[in-house]
DNA sequence: GTTTTAAGCGTTTAAAATACGTTTTTTATT
DNA sequence: AATAAAAAACGTATTTTAAACGCTTAAAAC
């Protein structure tokens, strides 16, 4: 009855586990867009009792046969009806009483996607709506710090990795991107500096398309190049921001 | 039977969890300490049947009352007789297959150590050794990755957190702390910079007394004052190294 | 006393970040 | 039709930080 990993454990006393019929394990998806400037967040009002209209992140149980990331995989299909969504593990959440009542672990995953791009009928026949940080309300059990710590964790991650542009449509000006480094990282930047560098990272494509919808003038668009972003990376090259 | 966490979930469909009886939550500890110049990894040899001989990290389940985080240090405790560890949560690994015959997600953490510290016959009488990380044997089921992915995640926190004091003894030479860093990003260091930098955070106090034990000469032994560290943390500073 | 070795202090050069000026393109206004 | 307004796009100067490298010092070994 010892399962080979917790064979990892240097004593062989397992009888603790006779009452471990009641462990369960789950996973919360903290879902950030980016629309009108903002950095927002998907979350989730609860149609049934308990706790009918109390706002939480989107979550299921991990089921049996399926991986953890599955299990968050196909929650954020449910919800958002897309399936290739950027996703990373955030953080487990492991204290015994974090769920009131029932002994449930959750590991966190937080995803980034473009709002336009899903089935926004979807995301509202599941009480779903997007919210900027600044207007989140309260959320259940320990969701506000899974919040904070998966954007702790985006902030990090978005200096040396290129996932800003998973918020962003395929197509997107310089000043699109500036507003969504300023709204990941709350607070304003230099619009000549910051296009200087974005430009000397090499990995934009300069498009023969301009978007109006941001000023009289027009800006250009460009496109991140990932098979360029690849070959760098292959010799040796540090993506920062 | 609806966990309230789990009521997260914006399906109410939960009766797949009739089989969820044999799910198990475990934990596993990637143990780094630093000695003789070297970055190592405590890693344990099973004694019982069975896989027997088979080199792996240290773990255990979680029992149902215990908090994730508190089982990973009741395993540090019982390898090493010492309470106060430094620690982090690393990773979760969920995959349904890791671990052959029985459905085991395990929570990875890693720990920062000195080695002196601790009890060498505690941990020998565990059939555990320290092994750096060129000597590192092949290991069980997926710790290989459990330990590439600690290593990552420490020496990126490595750079703008000083974690690094955790490894060495209180009072330590500038040229040990290079060597540390030096293991710990495997990469030479200018000793001429590498001091310079370190001295300009101005969280090391140099004290009166000289370690002769590396050269002739001997060097000037420090501390790390942790009451400095959080004032300038608190007046908006960021370490960096 | 001379050699050897690492510690410790310093300078020079290169690169990156920051601050800020100017021109261009287009729409709106008079 | 001329002009003002606003953001985009490009450029330069300054400051800060990182990298490269020289020199002196202290103490043990010969």
């Amino acid at each position: 009855m010892t399962p080979s990993s917790a064979s990892t454990a240097h004593t062989s006393n397992t009888d603790f586990y006779a009452s471990h019929d009641k462990l369960y394990v789950a996973t919360d998806c903290i879902i950030f867009g980016f629309d009108d400037g903002d950095l927002k967040l998907l979350i989730f009002k609860r149609r049934v009792e308990p706790d009918s209209g109390i706002w939480s992140l989107i979550g299921s149980f991990v089921k049996i046969d399926e991986d953890v990331d599955e299990a968050a995989r196909r929650v954020l299909k449910e919800i958002t009806g897309l399936e290739e969504i950027y996703m990373e593990q955030s953080k487990t959440y492991g204290k015994a009483e974090r769920d009131p009542g029932h002994r449930c672990i959750s590991v966190a995953h937080y995803a980034l996607m473009r709002i336009n791009d899903h089935d926004r009928e979807l995301t509202q026949s599941h009480g779903a709506f997007w919210y900027t940080l600044q207007e989140l309300p309260r959320l259940a059990l320990d969701h506000q710090d899974m919040v904070r710590d998966a954007l702790d964790k985006l902030r990090r991650r978005a200096r040396y990795q290129p996932i800003g542009f998973e918020l962003l449509p395929e197509k997107f000006t310089i000043p699109q991107l500036q507003k969504l480094y300023e709204s990941i990282y709350q607070r304003e930047l230099d619009p000549r500096n910051f296009r200087k560098k974005v430009l000397s990272l090499k990995v934009l494509v300069k498009l023969d398309e301009k978007d109006k919808s941001g000023s009289k003038r027009g800006a250009y668009l460009y496109r991140f190049d990932s098979e360029k972003y690849q070959e760098l990376l292959e010799s040796g090259y540090n993506f920062e921001i």
